[in-house]
DNA sequence: AAGTTAATGTAACTTTGTATCACTTCGTCG
DNA sequence: CGACGAAGTGATACAAAGTTACATTAACTT
């Protein structure tokens, strides 16, 4: 195999594993899933997370205590995940403007904000076509 | 003991206790403090957390895995938490416009928002004194 | 080859949260 | 009054989420 002389981290197959979910997976999931790729530890899929969410290519949501990649590593703006209920994709929103909201919010307090989580519940915009009333 | 024919429940306990406290506090930490009040259950506490928070007199702070009064159930926006990462205190602030704002987020998106959890850490005005430079 | 560091594993453990079933308390209604 | 049902509580066991401590292996350096 002489090509490719990346070396295949567990925190690498944590990514890829995730970059092809469209709803975000618990850390024991990601073990789970992983187990056959020579994942068997619990330590190592946190120790990938940690890595990985520090390195701002994947978000932890925290009203679910699970873990979805970034859509966008490069900006800087505060996302909004948007979690349906129905079908439990996590959709991140950027650019809204929200971070300034808040940072406006913190001026008045004296509140200096360094991280900020939002997220919200409710229903996508596909489960709200499926519930249509007749 | 006429007058007040209130039962005090151990829900009501729950919420007395978190009243005077400055930071969110988690499920077993509240069992911890409420022993000596008769409280001996996970359950109970988790049941009591349950009743207070769907009656919007206690806040889940996502984050820490813990619970804090709301600082006013009348109003319908959308609080913000600070959480300061030096002293733990966490305080709720509201009408501010977020609500508004993820809102419009969620008209462009088609995303039907029902509960919105936004809770940012960074430190609080009393830290940011005690930290200044000389 | 030896030494160092990064990556992984094992195992035990803590914290957080839920499920089940039993028991008590209390109001209400016949 | 007494039966009955609902609400509140507890004990126990368990599941899920997360951490700590220490050993081991793979890889990089010189």
């Amino acid at each position: 195999m002489a090509e490719s002389s990346k070396r295949k981290t567990h925190a690498e197959r944590v990514f890829q594993h995730l970059r092809h979910q469209t709803k975000a997976l618990s850390a024991y999931q990601i073990l789970d899933d992983l187990r056959d790729q020579g994942v068997t530890a619990a330590t190592t899929v946190y120790r990938a997370l940690d890595q990985l969410v520090a390195s701002g290519r994947v978000h932890r949501i925290e009203s679910l205590n699970a873990f979805t990649v970034c859509a966008d590593p490069r900006h800087s703006e505060t996302p909004v995940f948007e979690i349906c209920k129905e079908c439990g994709d996590v959709t991140e929103r950027v650019g809204t403007g929200l971070t300034e909201n808040i940072a406006s919010l913190s001026r008045r307090s004296g509140f200096q904000p360094e991280h900020s989580v939002i997220e919200t519940r409710g229903r996508c915009s596909a489960c709200r076509a499926d519930a249509q009333p007749v």
